[in-house]
DNA sequence: GCTTGACCCTGTAGCGGCTACAGGGTGCAG
DNA sequence: CTGCACCCTGTAGCCGCTACAGGGTCAAGC
């Protein structure tokens, strides 16, 4: 039915103009036709492929694990043993970055701790950056 | 006394040679004696500079903060007030990344705990991501 | 019918923080 | 004196956008 330009997608998915064209370059989704004025004309498939990107986005995939998870969404009878194996790739990733980053929160708030407020000259944390 | 070579620094820290190279046309490391043959020439006191680099980096500074970390390190005598500043900046950025991922693992974890390894066409991760 | 302004188009360059060449020079051991 | 490890500069690529520049389109209001 509706025709959707770029800029209404964007607003029902939450998706900036900008990164929909980037994805489009990045074949993630599908060239849409045109209007006669050269205008990207959507469709309601578009907005879910779009909506399915977003969404894997947000659990941090990154493009080349969404065009697969696209590839294997189409394939419906193929066990999903493959979709498995890459959402608990991410997950191994996520809990990679936790750790880092949880590690870095602690030696931060012990920084933080000891401050005294005090002179650079004896600041705990200048101190701990110059070599514990 | 003794200088080191590029090789030798990384060694020494942990930094690669190109990294190393890198800090250095960023600004974050004085650009080093050089030998007859051309070879950058370290003293010690530039090992401990990129110490410093290389801690703040494992906490997740950016080049601009370290910057920044470096100038406030070297005016002893100045209150800590800026230091405390951006390692409290650093902490917030730390968390909030923390929060960001611990909800992307909640939601792949739950998604993989649903997993019945049937097909694509009932596979629950395919079937939240095209819209829970 | 004409102007204004919001939207759209392509193409290119920039961000951060590296990393990886290419194409050369240096220095030391065998 | 030859080989090899190391060093040099300069440039391009990575990821996932984001931000232009320089133009075209379209609908509303006068």
């Amino acid at each position: 039915m509706s025709a959707l330009s770029i800029g209404d997608l964007a607003r029902r998915t939450g998706v900036p103009v900008e990164t929909i064209r980037y994805y489009e370059r990045m074949g993630l989704l599908p060239k849409p036709p045109r209007t006669e004025g050269n205008y990207r004309a959507y469709e309601a498939t578009h907005e879910r492929r779009l909506a399915f990107v977003k969404r894997s986005r947000d659990l941090g995939f990154g493009l080349d694990a969404i065009r697969a998870l696209l590839d294997l969404a189409n394939g419906a009878d193929r066990p999903c043993g493959e979709v498995d194996a890459l959402a608990r790739d991410q997950l191994a990733e996520v809990e990679r970055k936790i750790a880092d980053l949880t590690a870095m929160r602690a030696e931060l708030q012990d920084m933080l701790g000891h401050c005294r407020n005090d002179t650079v000259a004896d600041c705990e944390i200048i101190g701990r950056l110059r070599g514990k």
